[in-house]
DNA sequence: TCGTTGATCCCCATAACGGGGGAGCGTGTG
DNA sequence: CACACGCTCCCCCGTTATGGGGATCAACGA
């Protein structure tokens, strides 16, 4: 499974690598299975976005196995950081569920990997050899769900909003008063808002959005 | 940090537990946590529903640590099936973040206990022990979310009802259409969810309700 | 039995929404 | 430069939603 060497001590040359998440009982199992692989080396565990950028910094591993879901700064924001100041540092997402909103945005920061929790250990081990050659790995498991986020480019910035205070309870007016434009200019977005979720009403738009975490 | 025992093999009276969980990682890594403990012995692992039944009346264990979300059937269910043929049996929730609805529905269905997967492994332990012992374990940071379910019977069934086919997008006119009755009745019916919700809209009313699970 | 509650229906008013059209203005891209 | 696109604003119109005030009736439990 691996490519290099037979040995059960630390191999010279080994994969260094981080992991991130809230969860003790999922760093334990990743470090176990990880801890089977002649060439990869655990280098540090991190429990929250804040250490783990900290920790990434001063151990600088090769890849980390970061969830999403992190008390403080959430895996994303984690990765971002990571990356100003640690480029060469390839970052796997870990994540629970498949999340849309989330992916992208982790695509965004510059993640090298998708990997969904339920993976089995191999897929796990190839994806840190796989990115820590310089490819991508993305869980099978979770293409369709990268590919169909198309759904983030389709709302601009002004009408996602727009749509997140129509969610929190604002009236068209509300909406005009807050963001200092005419009721017709809100009037006007709410149209191809409600054109592009393909919706009825606001109220559809809203729980489509919802529901496609384009807005919370 | 246990009653009993110094010993490193398994022990006579030991609690038998049982792991569900549909992430290898986490079946590891509680595996791998249990096993230090001397007066717990891990009986079997599943990584779906169907088989934490078939494998819960065939080995019978004293306590299941079960996650909510697994393939097939899902934890509730599968807590449901087992506790009918085996009261015996106490099942503890282990989820990984804290949902209203499935929480309540776990509780329904005869669990005994609430973990959040961050817990550390000396609660985790601890709540094992004191379910087998024939206490309820509730993680601290769960208890909130158990307690504020009170907006499970908030809405009557026709509210709810109602509430969903506004989500989907239909006026006051279609869902009376739809439900035989008056455009009147179910403007009164909106009135009562959003004086309940303490919306200002319906749109915020679905948001609400999305956001804590009262409808999908 | 009496009170409560859910569900149903009705009246009124004002405010908000949905849909159609057009238009100016800045930014950035080919 | 021209073009697309996002954001802004304006007009029109009819429909829908919101927020009060009522009312009836059946069912359920104290």
């Amino acid at each position: 499974m691996q490519t290099t060497t037979n040995a059960s001590q630390s191999v010279a040359d080994a994969i260094t690598c981080m992991i991130a998440d809230d969860h003790e009982v999922v760093r334990e199992g990743l470090r176990l299975a990880l801890s089977r692989v002649p060439n990869i080396r655990v280098v540090g565990e991190a429990s929250d976005g804040e250490s783990a950028v900290a920790m990434a910094q001063r151990r600088r591993p090769d890849v980390i196995v970061m969830d999403l879901r992190m008390g403080g700064i959430d895996g994303i924001e984690a990765a971002r950081q990571i990356r100003k100041t640690n480029p060469a540092c390839r970052i796997v997402i870990f994540t629970g569920q498949p999340e849309r909103n989330l992916l992208t945005r982790g695509r965004d920061a510059g993640c090298a990997g998708y990997l969904l929790k339920e993976a089995p250990h191999t897929t796990i081990i190839r994806a840190i050899e796989r990115v820590s050659g310089g490819d991508e790995f993305i869980d099978p498991a979770l293409a369709p769900a990268l590919a169909s986020s198309e759904r983030e480019g389709l709302l601009t910035n002004r009408e996602r909003e727009i749509l997140q205070l129509l969610a929190n309870g604002m009236s068209n007016n509300d909406v005009a008063t807050k963001l200092f434009i005419s009721q017709e200019t809100v009037k006007s977005h709410v149209r191809h808002i409600l054109a592009k979720l393909e919706a009825d009403t606001r109220t559809q738009a809203v729980a489509i959005a919802l529901r496609e975490a384009i807005i919370d």
